[in-house]
RNA sequence: GGAGAGGUUCCCGAGUGGCCAAAGGGGACAGACUGUAAAUCUGUUGGCGAAGCCUUCGGAGGUUCGAAUCCUCCCCUCUCCA
């Protein structure tokens, strides 16, 4: 365990928004010190999205700086709350996944984080384990630890509340959950997102409630969407996957607008914060294209997740197609109706190739002049039938070979 | 339980008998521009081989030549009262 109280400190802030409270931590550590018992970090996770995406690398990040400082992590999967959809962020009532779809959503979370954590150091806790079987007795007791009041102290419930929008009983129980799941764990600290304090916060109370030491509460950053608005979430899908293909993931990096790139910067790069003001001060000067720099993120987060040669590779791949318009080298294909004669109806085909939705769709982007086959733009739904391997393209992204 | 407000297209939201496939915004897609799938500007945004026709305004019926709009019943949300 790192024995040097000011370097954990500094390791463990880096990037963090607040820390409740920061005396508390400091004690924690030094404890923990001097009884030589690691630190139980906690940090939980709903198990709705079947794929971790960047949004959630920021705070699995910082796990990993608890784990090398010699703490023990506890990776806490929501199985049991999956079942009622944290309200947190949500202007609406989440509709329940089923047993089912959690423990698929579950067993997909634990492969996927070990690309970030060190699974000999990671305690993987499910809290149905305690809450399965928590007689109704005891939930209600739960229940009794928290008010209404207070529960609309909390932003997302006071204006849904407000503006007289649905909020479900069951929702209310959300936060008492996670409090209660740092009672069962014997949390130390909790990591969440900035969204996440007041969950976090009710678990300090719940925690003194039930004669435990309050847990300090870390709370970090949320990653906002490729959107620039919005968090990074799966059900706003503005996400970018950590299994997504090599590609995709740096076309979508690409994608985000130029101011948004320094955030993701801050928040994803191992870059320190000197060099990323650097890189920003190159682009001001006009010293650096911003495209450059951006190339330079999408490849470095590609190269983390699917090594250096996938990301080489996707690189020249965008560059190919996007700077210089050419055509990707795996492009679906599809085979002409052997018997359609020597005129092709050009919406069916693209309908029929699922490039679109349909055939008024077709004919609209070939109004627009998105259609072209072969580098030609197409103005007319009917063409002559094209020869072996003429590609066709619409938009900038959607290719198909014609055989 | 009583009284009232509301449920519209991917989302938000206008529309209160025909001019409604339904304003406006968001999102998405496309075009132009660009050393970016950036920014900006412009356009498109239910389906149909396109003529007109078909499906859509919480659900089911009904009135009418004609219904998102009126009536009946039902489902859901919210407010106030109990």
């Amino acid at each position: 365990m790192e024995r040097d109280i000011e370097k954990s400190l500094e390791l463990i802030n880096r990037g963090a928004v607040e820390v409740i409270s920061p005396d508390e931590l400091k004690k924690k550590l030094e404890k923990a010190v001097s009884d030589n018992r690691p630190l139980r970090v906690k940090a939980g996770f709903d198990p709705t999205a079947p794929d971790l995406h960047l949004g959630h690398t920021v705070l699995i990040q910082k796990m990993r700086h608890f784990q090398e400082l010699g703490h023990q992590v506890i990776f806490l999967i929501g199985d049991f709350t999956g079942l009622i959809g944290d309200p947190t962020g949500k202007s609406e009532t989440r509709p329940p996944l089923t047993p089912e779809q959690v423990q698929e959503n579950a067993a997909t979370y634990k492969e996927q984080i070990f690309k970030i954590l060190d699974p000999e150091k990671t305690e993987i806790a499910f809290n149905s384990k305690w809450m399965q079987k928590m007689a109704s007795i005891d939930m209600i007791r739960l229940c009794a630890k928290y008010t209404v009041a207070r529960m609309l102290e909390r932003e997302d419930f006071k204006q849904r509340f407000q503006q007289q929008r649905p909020i479900a009983i069951h929702e209310f129980i959300y936060p008492l959950i996670q409090g209660y799941d740092s009672v069962a764990l014997k949390a130390d600290v909790e990591l969440g997102g900035t969204d996440q304090k007041f969950n976090l916060l009710v678990g300090r109370h719940i925690q003194k409630e039930y004669g435990q030491e309050p847990q300090v509460v870390l709370t970090m950053p949320l990653l906002e969407g490729l959107d620039g608005v919005n968090k990074m979430s799966k059900s706003l899908g503005n996400y970018v996957g950590i299994t997504e293909e090599p590609a995709s993931m740096f076309g979508k990096l690409m994608s985000i607008s130029d101011e948004l790139m320094f955030r993701y910067y801050e928040l994803l790069s191992t870059r320190s914060l000197d060099e990323i003001s650097q890189l920003k001060q190159g682009i001001e000067q006009g010293k650096l294209h911003p495209k450059d720099v951006k190339i330079q993120l999408a490849f470095e987060l590609v190269a983390r997740y699917h090594g250096e040669d996938a990301a080489q590779k996707a690189k020249s791949q965008f560059v190919a197609q996007f700077s210089r318009g050419e055509v990707p080298e795996d492009i679906p294909e599809y085979r002409l109706p052997s018997d359609s004669g020597d005129k092709i109806y050009l919406p069916k085909v693209l309908k029929e190739a699922g490039l679109v939705h349909s055939t008024s769709e077709a004919r609209r982007l070939i109004k627009q002049g998105a259609v072209s086959l072969q580098g030609e733009k197409v103005r007319q739904e009917e063409v002559d039938r094209p020869s072996h391997g003429t590609v066709l393209k619409v938009g900038k992204r959607r290719f198909l070979k014609l055989l």
